[in-house]
Order: structure tokens, then C-alpha cells, then sequence
DNA sequence: CTAGGGTTAG
């Protein structure tokens, strides 16, 4: 469940202040332009210059817009063919082509060639240099970087600083950024909206609140805090430091507000646990008239993912189709993530092949392999990952932590060990505890326990409880008592207050008939007043989210849902399950246990679900905590006797229920 | 010199 959150200061007073919405990039040269455009949009650029090449009548603009688009989907190819138009054209001496040719060189790896195009140019800007300078950074080369620093230095005014500046911040150096930024004053060039801008966001990008503060302080005595760029990112750097009352406040006495301080908005209420807020305020500047752009759609697809609400989501993307957002990687993304974090694997799949093969970026990539990781299919996780390779995208960490547990959750311990190897050894990247967790969980699932034990204890980063945790689960499965009482030691050492785990070794120890270790573990519970987590399962149904909670009846159909339920374990029953009281660690006699497991959350929202939606749809169970032995047997049970699909996904993972088999393969 | 956004263990 998200945090609760006030209601955002934002929503009581919106006002219809509206300035203009940025306006979609547009380029010379006419229909056929256009429609060479659409289709570099969708990330089709080969295809779009073989049908179009003659038919254009080429500009400036519109070669310096293709050349961004290059960037975009890495074709150096045809970045050398719009070198070619440019110089034919005769067009090298004019300032913003030759800079965005170097642009696209340098960013595409070719620093050499940018560094030539540079030096033929007859006169350059602040922007040449600035780009000259990133390429430096980026390449690692942070002397070269000085070396032009100083040679543009000798122009020494306020909009070169503040090119420096903002080119340092770009790259993601903030603390440099910031430090010439001190040097800047004690250079006598003073700050304007360009130069605040660029400092608040690199105090956001170090979350660093007291600098930010200081900054936000200083543009206050500049008479530039109402500024439109700084005033967001003021707010922006409010939002990264988790200040969202403070945040909202700068966005309110904002006199002019446009679509980018909205996003700003957004974005920071759903990094801040604030998903729903976030929903609220999307459907209210839609209200107030902003037109969103694909940055919102980010956001708000990002807010139904987190809330698990598929209805939602799907009535977001037909949204984003509308508003011609759909080929956005970005946007792609994130919808491929909700759809799977929603259960929908379908869904991911589909968004994902409608991009086509064209532009798929490494993140792009890796949220797909994370959806295939997520439903347990190991094998299309690696599928994918194979041809990345292929196509030459890098994998980064993220797409090895994806990988990693794909294959533990689906047994595959030889595969994943040599994935783990193939990050350090070929990618060079150097693993974090996340990584190491996988690992353990490969070891552990497989049944090597000792050995998982054995490399938490020698592996070179600290263990954090859930890597503990993950070997706790392990020993739940594996039936090995001893082992648990000196995990869950380690775990609450680290957390003393963590409620599951007292609960899982408590379900352990039962499970061995140790019930004076039981009793233990019970005690330990009160005196460290740890209270055990209410369950709660929800479900969406006609675009309303139902919830469920073990012995609260306040929903309004519970007598007709609880009569249902007894029909449909009656049924079960029939076909063999019998009640496993363990599951329940509730210090009661057998008749009470088994009446609380009867109402254990999952259940009733399963029993609402089969009466109230389509026979033809999988049910999709949303679950806080992990579920319960029990509740998993029924679940099979009910996708056999009634051949329904199943989806639950509790606070760690999927689990898909048909024809009496879950796909975690009873292992979680 | 022109803000705001994407993938991530249990």
C-alpha cells in the first residue's frame, strides 16, 4: 500500500495560469519532411531516409533536427550521411549545424571526428566549446576538458561560465559544477536564471539540501525566484531532498505555471511514496487545461504501476496513443514495467513489440528482461539479453540485477552463475549487494544452503537484511530449523523490528514441531513490542480498488462475499485440500486458527472476484506481505476445480496460478 | 547557457 499522504497544497488552488506548452519540435521542408519525421520518431530512420531521401528539400534546421535523432537511435551511419549533405551544401560555417554535427559525433563515440569538425570551424560559440568540453567528460578526459575550458576562458563573460557550468552539471559532475560555480563569484561574474538553474539541479542530483537551501536563499535576494526555470527547479530540488510541503509551496506562489513545473509536480509526488496524489493531480491539471506531454505520461504511468491498477493503466496508455506519445522510449518504458508490475505480462510483451526493433535502448531493454524476470520466464529473460549483445547495446548493472533473478526464480543456478561472472569478468561492473542477494538465492533455491551461508559470509560488501532474509526463505523451504535460528539472529541484528522475520522463523520452528523455539520467538515479539503487519489484498474491479482485510467486515457485500467464499472452499475441499493449520502463528486452539485462516485476506478478495467479474479474465490479487502457506494451496486449488488464471502478487513477487500449479514453483 | 521523465534483489 502507498503512504498515506496529505492532500497536495497544490490541489486546493489551481489555478488556469497557464503559459505555452513547449511546442513539438517541427522542421522544415514540408509533407515529405513531415512524414520523414513520423517515421524517425517511431525509430524507423533507415527506412524513412531510403523512402524519402530524393523527395526532401533539405535545410539547415531540419539536418540539425536529424542529427539529434541519430543520437537517439545510435546510427552513426546516417549521422555521416547528413556530414556529407552539410558539406556539399556548403553549410559547415554556419554555427548551430556544425554544432550539432559535433554533437552527434561526440555522442556517439566518434570524439575524434566531433574534435575535426570543431577545428574547421571558421567561427564558433559558447556552444561549440561547451560541447567540445562534454565530449572531454565524457570520454573520461577530464584534462582536455580544462585545457578548452581556459582557451574559451580567454573570452571570460557570464553566459561562458554558465555554459561550463551547466555542460559540468549535464555530465553529472555536480560537485565540479558547483565548485566553479564558487569560483564564478570569486571571478566577480555574478549569477543569473541561467547560472541558478543549472546550481539547483546539481544540488538535487547530490540531494544536498543545505546547499539548495543556500541557493534557494540566494535567488530569493537576486529577485529570481519567480523565475519559470528556477522557480521548478527549486521545487524540483525540494522534491529530490524529499521536502514535498516545501516543494509545493515554491510551486505555488509561482505566478505563471507551464506543463514542465506540473511534471515537476508529478514526478516528485511519486518518488515520494505518493502515487495516488500523483494520479489526482494529473487528472487535475488535464482539468486546468495543461495538455501532457510525454515526461507526464512518465509519471503517471510510473503511478499506476506503483499502485498496481491495471484498469487505470490501461486507460493511461490509451492516452498516451491519443496524445501521440506512444513511440517515446521513455513512456515505452514505463509502460512495459506497469503492465508487468500489474501482472499483465501479456500487456508488457505487447507494448514492447510494438516499438519494433529499431530503437531499443539499454533501459528499454532492461525493463522488458525485468518483466520476463518478474513472471518467472528465465529463459526469454536470457533470450533477450542474447540479442542485445548482438545488437551491441551495453547491459548496465540494472539489467544484470534483472537477469540474475530471472534466473533464480526459475531454478536456474548454472545460468545465472555465469551471468554473474560475464558482469564482473567481460562488463567490467562491479557487483552490489543486490547482486550478491541474487547469488545467494541462486545458491540457496538450488539447496546449496551452506554455501550460501558460506559466500554471504566471505562476499566483499556488506550484507543488508534482505540478503538474510533471502536465506531465511531458503531455509523455509529446505525444512532446516537450526540453520533459521542463526539467520533470523543476523537479520535482527541489523532490524530488530522487522516483523516478517520473526513471523517466517516463528512458521519454521512450527513446521519442525519446536514449539518451545515457537513460544521464544512469540516473546521476543512483545517484549520488543514487534507488531505483526495486518494483511491486506486488494483488486480492482470496474476502475475501483477493493480492499480486503482479515476480520474487518466493513465492505459493503461482506455477508454475501463470505457465504461465497465457504461455497467455493466447500468445493475445494471436495477435491482434497485439507486445512494446514501451521500456516497460522496465532497463539489460539485449532478451530479458531483454521476459522482465521478461512478469512485471511487473499481469500476473500479471490471469493469477490469470482463472483463479481468475467469468467474469461485472469483475477489479479495485489497482497502487502508474502502470502501464506495455506492461502497458496487454495489458490491452486481454485485454478484447477474452477480452471481459472489466477495472478497474486505479494510484497516480493508473482506468483500465477493454473490448472493447479503456481508458476514460483511453491518455492518463495 | 533553456527546467521536468524510464529499467532495479526479498
Amino acid at each position: 500500500m502507498g503512504k498515506s499522504c496529505s492532500k497536495s497544497l497544490f490541489l486546493t488552488q489551481f489555478s488556469l495560469q497557464i503559459t505555452h506548452t513547449r511546442s513539438l519540435r517541427t522542421a522544415g521542408g514540408g509533407a515529405a519532411a513531415d512524414s520523414f519525421i513520423a517515421l524517425c520518431r517511431q525509430g524507423h530512420l533507415k527506412q524513412a531516409f531510403t523512402a524519402h531521401f530524393s523527395l526532401i528539400s533539405w535545410d539547415p534546421p531540419l539536418v540539425s533536427h536529424l542529427l539529434k535523432a541519430c543520437v537517439d537511435s545510435s546510427s552513426l551511419s546516417l549521422a555521416q550521411q547528413l556530414h556529407s549533405i552539410i558539406t556539399t551544401n556548403g553549410w559547415s560555417n554556419i554555427k548551430f549545424v556544425s554544432n550539432h554535427l559535433m554533437s552527434a559525433y561526440a555522442k556517439l563515440c566518434r570524439l575524434e571526428t566531433a574534435l575535426k569538425v570543431f577545428d574547421k570551424m571558421p567561427e564558433r560559440n559558447v556552444m561549440s566549446y561547451n560541447i567540445v568540453i562534454g565530449g572531454y567528460i565524457q570520454s573520461g578526459d577530464l584534462g582536455a576538458a580544462v585545457v578548452v575550458f581556459k582557451e574559451m576562458g580567454e573570452r571570460k563573460n557570464s553566459a561562458t561560465w554558465n555554459a561550463v557550468i551547466t555542460g559540468m552539471i549535464k555530465n553529472e559532475l555536480n560537485e565540479e559544477g558547483l565548485t566553479l560555480f564558487t569560483q564564478m563569484h570569486s571571478n566577480e561574474f555574478s549569477s543569473d536564471a541561467y547560472t541558478l538553474g543549472s546550481v539547483l539541479r546539481a544540488c538535487a542530483g547530490l540531494k544536498d539540501l543545505i546547499k539548495g537551501k543556500q541557493v534557494h536563499g540566494y535567488a530569493m535576494r537576486l529577485g529570481l525566484e519567480l523565475d519559470l526555470v528556477v522557480g521548478n527547479s527549486t521545487s524540483h530540488m525540494y522534491m529530490r531532498c524529499g521536502c514535498l510541503t516545501e516543494a509545493e509551496r515554491v510551486i505555488q506562489s509561482m505566478p505563471l505555471r507551464n506543463i514542465v513545473l506540473c511534471n515537476t509536480l508529478i514526478a516528485g509526488l511519486v518518488q515520494n511514496g505518493c502515487a495516488a496524489g500523483a494520479l489526482e493531480t494529473y487528472h487535475l491539471i488535464k482539468r486546468a487545461g495543461f495538455r501532457p506531454d510525454d515526461i507526464t505520461f512518465v509519471s503517471v504511468v510510473a503511478s499506476c504501476s506503483k499502485l498496481s491498477t491495471l484498469g487505470q493503466g490501461q486507460q493511461i496508455h490509451a492516452e498516451v496513443v491519443k496524445a501521440g506519445a506512444a513511440s517515446d522510449a521513455a513512456v515505452i518504458t514505463s509502460l512495459i514495467s506497469m503492465y508487468s508490475r500489474c501482472g499483465c505480462l501479456d500487456g508488457a510483451v505487447k507494448a514492447f513489440e510494438e516499438r519494433g526493433g529499431a530503437a531499443r535502448c539499454h533501459v528499454l531493454l532492461s525493463s522488458m528482461i525485468a518483466a520476463y524476470g518478474f513472471h518467472g520466464k528465465g529463459d526469454e529473460a536470457i533470450e533477450l539479453f542474447k540479442r542485445m549483445e548482438l545488437d551491441g547495446v551495453k547491459a548496465n548493472k540494472v539489467t544484470f540485477l534483472s537477469l540474475l533473478y530471472s534466473c533464480s526464480h526459475c531454478g536456474l543456478k548454472e545460468k545465472g552463475l555465469q551471468l554473474f561472472n560475464l558482469m564482473i569478468g567481460k562488463y567490467g561492473l562491479e557487483p552490489e549487494v543486490k547482486h550478491y542477494t541474487c547469488v545467494v538465492d541462486l545458491l540457496s533455491r538450488a539447496g546449496c544452503l551452506e554455501e550460501a551461508e558460506r559466500f554471504i559470509r566471505s562476499m566483499p560488501v556488506k550484507p543488508d537484511a534482505v540478503t538474510w532474509k533471502t536465506l531465511l526463505s531458503a531455509c523455509k523451504i529446505h525444512k532446516t530449523a537450526d540453520m533459521a535460528t542463526r539467520i533470523a539472529e543476523e537479520i535482527l541484528k541489523i532490524d530488530p523490528q522487522d516483523s516478517a522475520s520473526y513471523v517466517l522463523l516463528s512458521n519454521i520452528q512450527a513446521t519442525a514441531d519446536r514449539w518451545r523455539d515457537v513460544s521464544t520467538v512469540r516473546k521476543q515479539m512483545r517484549e520488543r513490542m514487534v507488531k505483526k503487519e495486518p494483511g491486506v489484498s486488494w483488486y480492482e474491479l470496474k476502475n475501483e480498488v477493493h480492499h480486503f482485510i482479515m476480520g474487518d467486515k466493513s465492505h459493503p457485500q461482506w455477508e454475501e462475499i463470505n457465504s461465497y467464499l465457504k461455497e467455493v472452499m466447500a468445493e475445494v475441499r471436495s477435491h482434497g485440500y485439507v486445512t494446514d493449520i501451521g500456516a497460522s502463528l496465532h497463539d489460539m486452539d485449532s478451530e479458531e486458527k483454521e476459522h482465521n485462516l478461512a478469512h485471511h485476506s487473499e481469500k476473500l478478495a479471490v471469493a469477490f472476484a469470482l463472483m463479481k467479474a468475467p469468467d474469461s479474465i485472469p483475477i489479479r490479487i495485489m497482497k502487502n506481505l508474502r502470502v501464506c502457506d495455506d492461502c497458496h494451496v487454495v489458490m491452486k486449488y481454485i485454478s484447477m476445480v474452477r480452471n481459472r488464471e489466477i495472478v497474486l502478487r505479494d510484497c516480493s513477487r508473482f506468483h500465477h496460478f493454473k490448472h493447479g500449479h503456481c508458476s514460483c514453483d511453491d518455492y518463495w
